[in-house]
DNA sequence: AGTGTGAACTAGAGCGCTTCAGAACGTCCA
DNA sequence: TGGACGTTCTGAAGCGCTCTAGTTCACACT
């Protein structure tokens, strides 16, 4: 079961006959040798079965990984459900991985964003952080490790790159068109205000501390305009289940609303669903309207009106951010991305 | 601009007087020291802005950077419009995390399977590789690396651990139970036969070259039951707009087929809506049945018949093996999770 | 006093690579 | 013919850590 040591720089030097340093050359400096040496020194390696220079011992020497973590307000299969998300995080992908960089996943773990022990042992030199709580324990652990940053709709850190999207202007944009329509009842879908997994209607002290910024910045949104006393019912994750089950609840109160208004798309999809489950009709009877603007939204039935933001802008842009401050780039101005309403059918005014 | 250097182990090990190798083990064996000395350490290390051994460093020298890479077919945002790939994803990911250890995620470029550079510099010292053609650049990649990996749902490799499903046996199922009662035309939905953005109906040549063992096996199992002359619709993704387009263009075949077989629940999703697109009824004028079960398909309207496969099971092993190849076990016989047909309400017999 | 023992700590050799300051060897032009 | 210059390649010093094989020391036992 001895296995052949894996060959490294040096074997493939001694087998060609040249020093350690060319070899490297051979791979990150093809201008600093003859092709034709650069050539043979390829092919004994190659056919020494040696795959290149090891990227963690690169690492070292270079003293950066090219990697680029992604810290995650939960769970996998929770932030996939939201379409948002994987728009957001396939931009950052593809602008990261076009630079030759890899993604370094750290999945949130029960109480809003990665473990810090996590963090701490991620090999990434730069870390993008997306809908953690406030005060996550992963931001702290991103700091003192010194890692640069740059934190998607989150509140601004010192020294920290930053993009977000108006979400109180678009939110308020939203209730607005709705409220000049004619409604003056109405209900809110949100997802989670606090990472510990409550679903049900939300108390003002609850709404008072929210504590991701997302949340709290749609939701004043919609309840600037709609006023404080706006019933709100709060989902865990913005899942098409929960945004159903609490769009049934806000609509089984009377009077009944005349407009659901809700904090993504997804929750919005579920609102239609539950309008349909107690036999009344969208735009007709009740008005819903939702956040995001994901592909789906397009083709929902009826298609659904909805607040427009540039979500692959958005991934592609923190990418780029991620990738400058690694050049040792400044965090420089937040960048604020446009939102827009988009008027489809599930909106009318009221009966 | 003279940015204090960051501290290392040395920094700490001059301040507290002590030896490098007693900073170490204060964060890697505590039993070494005594617990007054660690406490001191800690302490220190704290106060100098330290935030633990580096990570690359500490790999270089251990030999295991603690990551386990995850080698995609497509694009992030593909990918996850598919829930099935989230959960298994997500399965694999919370095994992995539990046991202190990174997901690099390396998503898939245009021709099928992340770019082979990518893999060569991902620093991960294990692979998962999921939804990659079977001739897939990266496959080989992480070959020649030498790194040990696991692959689900692909053909064996020499030296490779694996889980997989019997999508095959499945498939044939789901195609038998429909042909028991009584269906005798059928269409079939499939997503990519190769990576090449075809959509479209599927010519013989294509069928029998194609690129997916999971494609392959699942169109086989139902073409076996219902005729290799069957109609086969492929879409470039598994995404339920796709799926509703390719249900159409069956659908509008003549005679129409009574039952669409959808080789995912997405796809089904999209067929449903097909159906009801031309005003006919589920499952009255049309059967649909989809593959994987994932939660929508319970929740869909109507709530629909499809194979269920154990998806979070699925990524939770490929991440024991993972961990058990990373300890440096042996890949072991391929693990077999179990199929099962679960009825709902979107088949019935036909007219 | 001599010996054995275990606990607490250290020295130093790597891990596999990059990189910078040269060395060696032309070439070219004055 | 000689020196300035370019090109091609080398030597060796790290990068920040881990880990094995010690050394030291206090204490207990005979």
């Amino acid at each position: 079961m001895d296995r052949p040591r894996k060959p490294t720089l040096d074997t493939v030097a001694g087998a060609v006959g040249v020093s350690r340093a060319t070899v490297s050359n051979a791979y990150n400096r093809p201008d600093q040798l003859s092709a034709a040496l650069r050539e043979r020194i390829l092919e004994t390696a190659a056919s020494l079965g040696y795959a290149g220079p090891d990227p963690v011992a690169r690492s070292l020497a270079t003293r950066h990984s090219a990697a680029v973590g992604f810290m995650l307000g939960q769970g996998l299969s929770a932030s996939f459900a939201d379409a948002a998300l994987s728009i957001v995080l396939d931009g950052l992908a593809s602008t990261v991985d076009g630079h030759d960089h890899c993604l370094v996943l750290m999945p949130g773990k029960d109480k809003g964003g990665p473990r810090p022990e996590t963090v701490a042992r991620a090999q990434a030199d730069v870390v993008v952080a997306y809908s953690l709580p406030d005060d996550a324990p992963a931001l702290t652990a991103a700091r003192t490790r010194g890692l640069p940053m740059v934190v998607i709709d989150q509140p601004v850190l010192p020294d920290t790159a930053r993009v977000e999207v108006d979400d109180f202007g678009g939110a308020r944009l939203a209730a607005s068109s709705l409220w000049a329509s004619g409604h003056r009842r109405f209900g809110v879908v949100t997802f989670a205000l606090h990472p510990d997994g409550h679903n049900g209607p939300v108390t003002t002290a609850r709404l008072a501390s929210t504590s991701f910024r997302v949340t709290r910045d749609r939701l004043h949104g919609y309840l600037d305009v709609t006023g404080t006393d706006t019933p709100v019912w709060e989902c865990a994750r913005s899942s098409r289940e929960l945004g159903r089950a609490g769009a049934r609840a806000l609509l089984s109160a009377s009077p009944r609303p005349t407009a659901l208004l809700c904090a993504s798309d997804e929750l919005a999809f579920g609102a239609l669903q539950a309008v349909r489950d107690l036999g009344l009709r969208v735009p007709t009877d009740v008005s819903v309207i939702g956040f995001d603007d994901v592909p789906a939204a397009e083709h929902a039935d009826p298609p659904l009106t909805t607040v427009r933001q540039p979500l692959a802008e958005k991934g592609r842009h923190a990418g780029e951010l991620a990738l400058r401050l690694l050049d040792g780039g400044r965090p420089g101005e937040p960048t604020r991305l446009p939102v827009s309403l988009v008027s489809r059918d599930s909106t009318a005014p009221p009966k």
